[in-house]
DNA sequence: TTGTATGCGTTATCAG
DNA sequence: CTGATAACGCATACAA
């Protein structure tokens, strides 16, 4: 079954402006053609509609412009915001985007890889979670928040130095006493300084602290025992805690309502990420804003830099903090 | 500039395997071959870790297995769930998805179709707002939200009946006296139906009501004019709105706090698309529910069949309304 | 500067 | 059922 619609092709243009084929393909490609020539080629092109056809150009040239951008999906938002910077980044080289949604899944995350390649894509941003996901030779390869190896750079938000601010934001708002609070992951990836850094600014700061990680496994309930566990007449002993991500910030801060505990009032509560409502609106918490638009670009200028291998291993990009009103400032 | 990493290819199996080139072809696309051949193939496929090249495939076909998605952006979550369900059905049929984002830029819009059709697609879904947008011949093109001519399939939530559906629930939960408030489209899109449905069910159920429409251009204030002309000693003449979208609602539900008057206590909102806090938690205001799943799986599915022109040109989905705390229910 | 001819990897047609 | 071979549309090395 051969082509169904009968697009005109560069012999069409060539018969069409008396010129040779070489010569359409040279003013396509913007190279030096006589004045003469050019004109009577775009004439044709004009007058025949033609649009080039890139599997052609794919076929020849072993490249299609296209990166191939692996990330769990778009329902989060944090994640919906990394895909459009991404894509932003990438158009304005000239580049197309092939979205590849994992959920999650390590076998997924593996097949992509290997139909990435299938389609000749020019290099690989990827977000996973399989520890053991082996690595292409031969095709860029940029991964985010994923340490691998050094030859395999990585690019992700100071998570160490945010955590750190989230501290010094509690202390400098008043707070006594704080807890760190997330979901462990069963993977070391970069977020997981962001407890490193915490701990070690509450240290430095003469913060009193407490760590609570929920394993993989264990129910979200666990965390609400870990809070019932400190309280003390109605009140909580903590009155600043940080969390993990933004999305469990909001969890907790229902649960605390639920409790009859205030945010802010009581315990004031900064998350991670910078998710915003609607994802263009005021922060949904207070939070360690992640610069989403400079990890995109860094992730796009990286995998299609020409010397890859003279490209740090590990990329780390600043974080700021942002009130959502779950902290009195 | 050849290929850079040269992988094997059909040719090289068949060397491996003692074959012509056709009986590896046949191999990969599960045609019949003999037995004792196809293992041959097998193997040597697989000691080769051969992988087939698309383009070459691409290039031979006419088709790329792929669905062109024209969107404004992913950071408005209503899309990004579009873009994650539409994904989904297009992997469930063997395709890969090509992301186009149009910042509600009309002239990229039509940018986006061009290449769409220079990249061979083998379709395309489009959500977009130019109304003078030209259809291309001979490509199968699917709408979201807007109908262009009975020759163009349009799917769409069952705007109408969602209006409906808000005025029945104000009116079910107490309402006497209710709004429709939105920001005027440009473009006469499905959703404009929304207002209809709305103002139809207020006078079959004989519930007063006013509408209220920001124009293009006019600034977010005009919105607080209204409530504020609607005020009379410190309370709102209604009791009910319905606004447009849920990220309007939250908007407008901020600004009645900021005004001293309690939702849903004083006054309930519905809004509408379904929006979830981070995607997947609870809904952001009391709303009437996008099918988003059924709307991609139908975009989708449309957009494949072979008989595009025996399709009916506007399906509309059943919508259903969820409480998000901004109501009484 | 322009024309010509070859091959990229695949599928499909035709002989064997 | 299998082998050989001709396109598909394009970029490019080489010849003019």
């Amino acid at each position: 079954m051969p082509k169904e619609k009968n697009s005109p092709t560069m012999a069409d243009v060539a018969r069409e402006a008396g010129v040779a084929l070489g010569t359409v393909s040279r003013v396509i490609n913007g190279q030096q053609v006589g004045e003469e020539f050019r004109n009577r080629v775009e004439e044709a092109i004009r007058r025949l509609g033609y649009q080039y056809n890139s599997s052609g150009r794919a076929l020849r040239t072993g490249s299609t412009n296209t990166i191939a951008f692996i990330i769990p999906n778009t329902i989060n938002p944090f994640f919906a915001l990394l895909v459009h910077h991404v894509n932003i980044a990438l158009e304005k080289r000239g580049c197309k985007m092939l979205l590849c949604f994992t959920e999650y899944d390590k076998s997924r995350e593996a097949e992509f890889i290997q139909m990435a390649r299938q389609n000749l894509v020019d290099g690989i941003i990827a977000l996973t979670y399989n520890p053991s996901l082996s690595i292409p030779e031969g095709t860029p390869f940029v991964t985010i928040d994923r340490f691998f190896s050094s030859s395999v750079p990585c690019i992700a938000s100071d998570n160490f130095g945010g955590g750190w601010l989230a501290a010094q934001k509690l202390k400098e708002f008043g707070c006594q006493s704080v807890a760190f609070i997330r979901v462990a992951s069963t993977v070391t990836n970069e977020p997981v300084k962001r407890k490193d850094g915490f701990v070690s600014a509450c240290v430095d700061l003469g913060l009193p602290f407490e760590v609570m990680a929920l394993e993989d496994g264990q129910p979200f309930s666990e965390i609400e025992h870990f809070l019932a566990s400190h309280m003390q007449n109605g009140k909580l002993s903590f009155d600043g805690l940080f969390i993990g991500t933004d999305s469990l910030a909001w969890r907790i801060i229902r649960l605390l309502r639920g409790m009859g505990i205030r945010v802010p009032e009581d315990v004031q509560v900064i998350g991670f990420d910078g998710i915003r409502m609607f994802g263009d609106m005021e922060y949904t918490v207070s939070t360690i804003v992640q610069p989403v638009q400079e990890i995109a670009e860094t992730c796009v200028s990286t995998v299609l830099s020409k010397h890859l291998s003279s490209v740090p291993s590990l990329i780390c990009l600043p974080v700021t903090y942002a009130c959502g009103g779950t902290t009195k400032a």
